[in-house]
DNA sequence: GATGAATGAGGATTCATTCAT
DNA sequence: AATGAATGAATCCTCATTCAT
């Protein structure tokens, strides 16, 4: 169910435990990032401090500092990365040929699984790109977050504009009921559970797609 | 713990203005958890100071502790407020006799209407109870904001047992859709826009009771 | 062991239950005292609150304020209600004939009688004379309540004053002496333990008068 | 918990002015716990602020919490330190040899010496452990706070326990009454007085070993 | 006599941030 | 690159006190 979205090059992949001796200085770095990825997700952006950053890469609050001029700063950074990250997932799961409909699944279903996936490290990114909301925003930042948020939603938005539709269909509240379920999910989602992320996109997208009323139903 | 701050007249009550010079105490109380709950929509729980609410009903920090022991519990007792207000509504307008699809959708109106409708004091009041996260809960309050969320789902659940539906449909999955695209609404809701709360709801609910598939279409 | 003192007349000893129903006026200001005794002695007097006490005689904070001008003021009043009780106690123990040691032992026990007496006002108002050190003071109080604890120390020079002793001894000194070790004992007195205040008493004047060196032993 | 905070050189060692550029740092640590046993022996700890403690050190109060977790720890450091200084000079006068009753005096009168010598810091700690009184224990160090206390005065105990005593004495209350006499000298001691600690720890041993009653006294 | 409500100063503590080393 | 130390503003909260009723 994982997808292979981190194995995409980039900074935040090598946060892997380092193997030769000699330049470990990008590590340090996107270990960094990985940290803060995760306690802000843990924790939620307001209520993770400096020092609880610091503490998770085994560094001091100060030298944080060194990376990234400010605690917004570093927001803004791993929400980039998240988006990054799913969007990339998103755009794998979209390019293989097939309906409308069987892509916009696909991509659900890569969102979901990035959300819930396997991979603890997509998921404190993903997780920060989908809970940290507009209140949290810091001011400075709020432009360039929105921007990256839009960005992402895009996509669905392209997606569904080659969905063949009832006439007078809505396709922008379709969107944003499909997001909304979708981002709702890590709230209520239980690994244990009956569902994993695929079915869960599927159920989803299909619900929509066929509606769930009884053949015969009428009401 | 004060859950029984709803327990004044009703909505419309706390909103007037002070009449006559005498009872005046009892409307401060209720000013109090109206602004707070103004404040903590706004900004956020975390991010919202004493000071704010203080700000936000001309009354100084110290004076908010003389009724409510602390902001958690003042959160709570707005939370309790927001569910008390969304519940009501929902209770009124799912009364009405109908089809079950029909009801839901009255339920879901009615939530819509409450989370954006005409009255701000409910809008306040309900963006509270749907906005604050888990993450934000004052630990020693969780289990009971927990509980009040839960006590609100059920109302969907109880609708949702009594659709028909085709076999193999999972209510669960159905309900927590739902649930998901309506609380989602707040985040992008224009109020100039095309559709209003009720139209919004209504579109959603058939979106999923019929699917939004083109009537000849079967990829 | 518990001597009559708290029997003599005065505001504090009204604070036994109403009897009548007509003129409680003077009983809530007994009580009042009362309470603030117990409370002083029992948190200290700068952790106490003025909401203690008024929680401990089921009255609110405010009304304090219609009895005593402040919370100095009524330490002040405790203060001195405890040198009035534990000086009378003193007084009577001595008044009775003997020689200058053997009233100095009665006058050791009645002060020790007070503080852990069995009489649980007394020892609230003892308590509070012995326990609160001059750091606590109000500042606008130190002079009236270090001329309480002087008067009180007082009967001790006086008592002294007529012991027959070896030329030499500093009579200052082992008045000092003996009121260190006497206030001393609050603080690690356990009332199950195997000697009462009057065995205490006893064995404390006996051993400075004898002194407890073994018969024959001559280092 | 910061227990060790005695590990520093030596009494003398944190009083000596800075010398060469280099660490200064430590020093700042040793500076912080002097100023704490200033103020909290010249003030009480309860009347003790964070910012008296602060601007006795030349410093912010928030910066005490880079060194200290919170008030109660600094008052656990200090009250440690204080009980290793005391214990200190305890031991080393109890060290040299001597009968029993000598030896008592001479830790008597190090004690003493402690609480009101000449070294204002040595008194400062010392006047900390002996004059914060449970009552102020901050609750999640009383444990810590006794067994220090506790620790101290068992030097007493085992010191007592090697007294030649009449038949019948109890060396517990002896202990204690010549520890009540003990601390309860700072609260009246003027250093202008006829006799120093020593004199007065002579005297206090002396009248508890001889007796005070004139010679041919047999009341 | 007493209360409910409010105040404002001050308390301990947290935290993003800075900076010399 | 990183750290230890420090800062200062802000945070939640407490409390003696006031006052209209």
């Amino acid at each position: 169910m994982k997808l292979d979205a981190g194995a995409t090059p980039g900074p935040a992949a090598e946060a892997a435990p380092p193997r030769r001796g000699a330049p470990r200085a990008h590590n340090r770095h996107a270990a960094l990032l990985a940290a803060a990825a995760r306690v802000f997700r843990a924790r939620g952006y307001g209520l993770t401090s400096m020092r609880d950053i610091a503490a998770a890469t085994a560094m001091t609050a100060g030298s944080i500092y060194y990376h990234y001029p400010s605690k917004g700063d570093l927001l803004l950074a791993v929400y980039a990365e998240g988006v990054r990250r799913v969007g990339a997932a998103f755009d794998a799961a979209v390019a293989r040929p097939g309906t409308p409909w069987q892509r916009l699944e696909r991509g659900a279903a890569a969102h979901l699984a990035m959300l819930l996936g396997a991979d603890p490290q997509d998921a404190d990114f993903a997780g920060v790109f989908v809970q940290v909301q507009p209140h949290d925003f810091p001011p400075e930042h709020v432009d360039a977050l929105v921007a990256l948020r839009d960005s992402y939603e895009d996509r669905f938005r392209r997606l569904l504009a080659a969905l063949p539709l009832a006439r007078g269909t809505d396709r922008t509240l379709l969107r944003l009921q499909l997001i909304g379920a979708l981002n709702h999910v890590p709230l209520w989602y239980r690994p244990e559970g009956r569902r994993g992320p695929a079915a869960i996109a599927r159920t989803m997208t299909r619900q929509l797609q066929r509606g769930v009323a009884a053949a015969g139903d009428r009401t």
